[in-house]
DNA sequence: AGAGTTTTTGACTGATCCATCAACAACGGA
DNA sequence: TCCGTTGTTGATGGATCAGTCAAAAACTCT
């Protein structure tokens, strides 16, 4: 009943998410965005009405891609194990290009300045404590974990550290030793 | 033998560094820089030489007003209570206005983007580093912190978990349980 | 008082920012 | 085939960006 779209939206979104994850929210412009996508101006505009909305949909696709990924670990392996895997892939791909994480990204840029989006960010990690969670009662339930705290202190604990990796990856710290944290972090996770 | 300054240099170095620190680099603008300091506009440039340069400014007073801070901490306490006031203030700072720490927001707004300036952000953390790990040495020295690991990767340990914690009292996680997981880091140090 | 030096002042530049718009194009349904 | 709808295209808008400049001003030294 209309003039069909020449672009794939799904893909534009992907892009963009990729552009705002390189280069942060603020500095990601709008021609950055024409450049990645390959769209025109306009057709950008009338397909997602500003950048800031933009945002929010490659946010969204961020979050989740990154439920996708947390469940492709699961697998059947040990709860400890997943966790362990879960912070050493985080950590490698923060690591890889130095581009961190889009949601601590964000959530450092733009908490002070525009809330509305550094929640939407913050339920991104929200979603990965919860995944924390589950697996530590998991491995408590199977006597892997030690019992002597609250699953969800344990859960913030180990994401804490995991977001300190994501930061010493940006800022450069070498691979074997932001690994080696990792394993101390599992180590003090064992029963 | 020249026409005197009418403003304190100081005192527009700070202005400068509260101001990138609340917006960050690229969302700071020069007007913004101006309205802070107080300065005119070719005045600023006439000192300072280019925002980039005042930004380098910043972050040398931020550094060496955090080595100030970790001084002041030391006094006569034990190590593991050291570190874990250290902890408890900067979470305590880092949550208040939500503004987290101005080393741990440019390495994740520049890694990417602007290395050199990023590095510079990164001698903030290895600074703190460096602290954690001489009150960890000092610590193990007096039997109160374990020994079986080295005191490196202790350090990088609690700097990560503390790291992450900065990022989530930006995301506007409670102070309550912000302080929780200090203490549990504290209890796994604990020898 | 005059020369020399640095700062202040505010207007100005060209580039880039995000966003809008009208004209045109491509489709489905009547 | 013609109409309604939606997408494309590229020019255009005003705002803001970082940075420059020439002239006037405030000081010291001679």
């Amino acid at each position: 009943m209309a003039r069909p779209r020449k672009f794939d939206a799904d893909a534009a979104v992907e892009a963009a998410m990729e552009t705002f994850w390189t280069k942060g929210y603020t500095g990601t412009s709008t021609e950055d965005l024409l450049a990645e996508t390959g769209m025109l101006r306009g057709s950008l505009y009338n397909a997602f009405g500003s950048k800031r909305g933009l945002f929010e949909l490659a946010l969204h696709r961020y979050r989740d891609k990154g439920a996708a990924g947390q469940n492709a670990i699961q697998a059947d392996r040990p709860p400890l194990e997943r966790i362990r895997r879960l912070m050493l892939s985080g950590v490698d791909r923060a690591a890889a290009d130095r581009r961190g994480c889009l949601a601590v990204n964000t959530v450092t840029e733009l908490a002070s300045v525009d809330p509305e989006l550094a929640a939407l960010a913050r339920r991104c990690l929200t979603q990965l404590e919860a995944v924390l969670v589950e697996a530590i009662e998991d491995g408590r339930a199977q006597g892997e974990i030690r019992a002597d705290r609250p699953a969800r202190l344990l859960a913030r604990q180990v994401m804490g550290t995991f977001h300190g990796l994501l930061v010493q990856a940006k800022a450069g710290y070498d691979r074997q030793s932001l690994h080696e944290t990792v394993e101390a972090v599992v180590a003090d996770l064992r029963a």
